[in-house]
DNA sequence: AAACGATGCAACCGCACTTAT
DNA sequence: AATAAGTGCGGTTGCATCGTT
């Protein structure tokens, strides 16, 4: 399908918004609410198309924008759930009220980046580990989260069908990561009480964890084509090569029927492998 | 003080998805 | 089911500001 251009029409007026349009803009959806963004601008007097509008609105005036320099707590939240949802800004402002995804995407261009191209991360970072293997997950960052995000929606996020082709879908190999790392970081973080609680009961359960056969770290994530695999793709060949995955219905009788897929199953069979890293400093 | 480059950020562009008809 | 319109998202650009020479 073929879309006209946002301002094509003549006399629409683009670039830097002067406060009085502001003004108008701030006026008229206190009043009247957005409503269709595209017949906005008309009605409320401003020689900008629709979109603009939005933009306006939901990245600067809007009262739900939190301004100002970015903590260090989100600093490294956006590190963390980059590190988990990739370049899909929008999902990771989902994560850190009162910020957009423009916002989040200039901090990352502008100052994570080169924290993250600094940083080296240390030789032995494991802090502790079941099988004290450190040849097994890859690791990377682990920060901690302060913000209350939990793992359904993030777990939502990854398993989105159809994100834009501009962020490529996680491969298998990014989900090792992802499990091993991030989620696990992130759950033993975020304030899922009920989660720790119900990992503290498996903890305490011996024989939870299996043993894991070595080339479930070596063989398993190389054999699928990671390069073509799009979530779905993923997630079953995940599940068709997992050393674990026929634990999966006596965890969920260990945590009360409450994990409901299998992603929810590794979450929790990767918190309970270790891996939680030390938290770098930039 | 002027010139120049680097940086940060607001805004735009174009594509893809969703919803309405 | 097909098409059109509306919306959301990520990448990119352009400009103002800051720092350095």
């Amino acid at each position: 399908m073929v879309r006209a251009p946002c301002c094509e029409k003549m006399g629409l007026k683009k670039g830097p918004w002067t406060p009085e349009e502001d003004q108008i803009l701030i006026s008229y959806i206190q009043s009247n609410g957005h409503g269709n963004w595209r017949a906005l601008p008309k009605l409320a007097g401003l020689l900008r198309c629709g979109k603009s509008c939005r933009l306006r609105w939901a990245n600067y005036l809007s009262p739900d924008i939190k301004r100002g320099n970015f903590t260090r707590e989100e600093e490294d939240s956006i590190i963390q759930l980059h590190e988990m949802l990739g370049n899909r800004w929008s999902a990771i402002a989902a994560r850190l009220p009162g910020r957009t995804d423009n916002e989040i995407k200039n901090v990352w261009h502008t100052h994570l980046k080169k924290r993250l191209k600094n940083y080296q991360p240390p030789q032995n970072s494991k802090r502790h580990s079941k099988n004290n293997n450190d040849s097994k997950a890859p690791s990377t960052s682990q920060i901690t989260l302060k913000n209350s995000h939990n793992f359904s929606n993030i777990q939502e996020d990854i398993n989105r069908p159809g994100s834009s082709p501009n962020s490529p879908q996680l491969s298998s190999s990014e989900m090792s990561t992802v499990t091993a790392d991030s989620m696990a970081a992130t759950a033993m973080t975020n304030g899922d009480q009920t989660m720790v609680k119900q990992l503290d009961e498996m903890d305490s359960s011996e024989n939870f964890i299996p043993e894991i056969d070595e080339s479930f770290w070596t063989d398993d994530l190389s054999t699928a084509d990671n390069s073509s695999l799009d979530m779905a793709g993923a997630h079953e060949e995940l599940q068709f090569q997992f050393p674990f995955h026929a634990m999966k219905q006596e965890s969920m009788e260990m945590v009360g029927g409450k994990l409901e897929d299998d992603m929810d199953f590794w979450y929790n069979v990767f918190i309970k492998s270790g891996d939680l890293l030390e938290l770098p400093e930039f």
